[in-house]
DNA sequence: TTTTGCATTAACAAAATTATTAAACAACAT
DNA sequence: ATGTTGTTTAATAATTTTGTTAATGCAAAA
């Protein structure tokens, strides 16, 4: 979503805004290819030329987006690292509920990153040192906590990106592949909520016992 | 690929087959919207009026792709049944190797899966009794060897489902992300061949201790 | 009130993409 | 040789989608 502290209520119903909002949608289920700009108009209440006139091109309002986009997904990979006042295995816990939870809330935008990377490869660049940058962040932090907790006997001593590899795999699959889990899961799935929850416990647990001390 | 076993060399050369291998291509790395007919054809080394003559739209062309790749989906899902002559715990770790093994011979496979349920739910019908087959099949049989070994006291009684597609999302995600990871991994993805090591070995030792009697 | 600047509409142009057709060609059986 | 069948090419049609423009409105500043 847009930023809406910085816009008052005017804002929010003018043009411009609809038509960011109905992009978001469009481009995030169908991806640049599949969006087009006339569905956007139509879904914003605007005619066609508007949508020109405010974005001049397709690919300007699909930077837009991309931009919004990606940086969600630093937020939702930060969400990871917990919170550092707690003990490690805690905080671990914390962080692999966190980002799920936060895909939870913004579901079609794992398979929108990796489709941008893979098919616009003119992204990658930029994307390559925002996640750099929160890799070294998180990566430090956390690495140095398990260490010190390893050497307590507290833990094994884990190699975090691997640990932060799989958390991720396990989180966002869930949602990328939602689909395909219904008949793989049958009755469980009739609550998405229920399931949802059974997907957390089972990936805090998977990683818990991971790296636990045997 | 195509199967190749009941073509000769001839019609392997012929310009159907050749317009077939250009396809896959196209829309695996392109999805359905990004792909052009045109550019299939170029690919192909035909006029795009061959390819209307033997295909006659875009749309019938994908669909011998959806088929073919619908029935290496169902391939690669069979490979995590294991070898039923082994003891369960071996069984599930050949299994997550074999699994993890087919996707890395078809990375593309789950993007281009993934994009399809989501993109034209009209296949979703199809698929969606497909997975269900394999699901009976390789359920059962494993939670009913996973209960005997867990009376036994060899092992937790998990509940199968829930393994089965955490195997998937760790084995699926290392390919489904694999241009994110660089920059989270540094050296170690110099060498891609090494990784995926890295990466199978992680993964059967995470189910592993999932599974394991503590 | 005039001017200025942005917003809006409708019509249209341009480009890209998919699809068709008519005619030429080749292989081959009769 | 002739007719039949399927293949190939070049040209072009049809459609879809993106992008532009000129005219008009409208509200606030000068």
């Amino acid at each position: 979503m847009f930023n809406t502290k910085t816009m008052d209520n005017k804002e929010k119903q003018n043009k411009e805004y609809q038509i960011l909002i109905a992009a978001e949608q469009e481009f995030l289920t169908k991806g640049y290819d599949g969006a087009r700009t006339t569905s956007i108009a139509k879904a914003a209440g605007v005619t066609h030329a508007m949508l020109h006139y405010y974005f001049r091109t397709k690919e300007q309002l699909f930077e837009r987006i991309v931009d919004e986009k990606f940086a969600t997904m630093s937020h939702s990979m930060f969400a990871i690292m917990g919170d550092p006042s707690l003990p490690i295995i805690e905080r671990i816990k914390g962080g692999i509920s966190a980002h799920f939870d936060f895909i939870a809330e913004n579901p079609l935008l794992p398979r929108f990153i990796i489709n941008e990377i893979v098919t616009r490869p003119e992204h990658y660049e930029v994307l390559y040192k925002r996640i750099s940058l929160i890799i070294e962040t998180i990566f430090h932090d956390l690495q140095f906590e398990v260490n010190r907790a390893a050497e307590r006997g507290e833990m094994e001593r884990v190699d975090v990106k691997m640990i932060l590899i799989s958390i991720m795999s396990m989180n966002i699959f869930t949602f990328l592949a939602y689909p395909f889990m219904e008949p793989l899961m049958g009755e469980l799935m009739a609550d998405r909520d229920k399931f949802l929850a059974a997907r957390k416990a089972e990936n805090i647990e998977t990683i818990m016992k991971r790296i636990k001390k045997q």
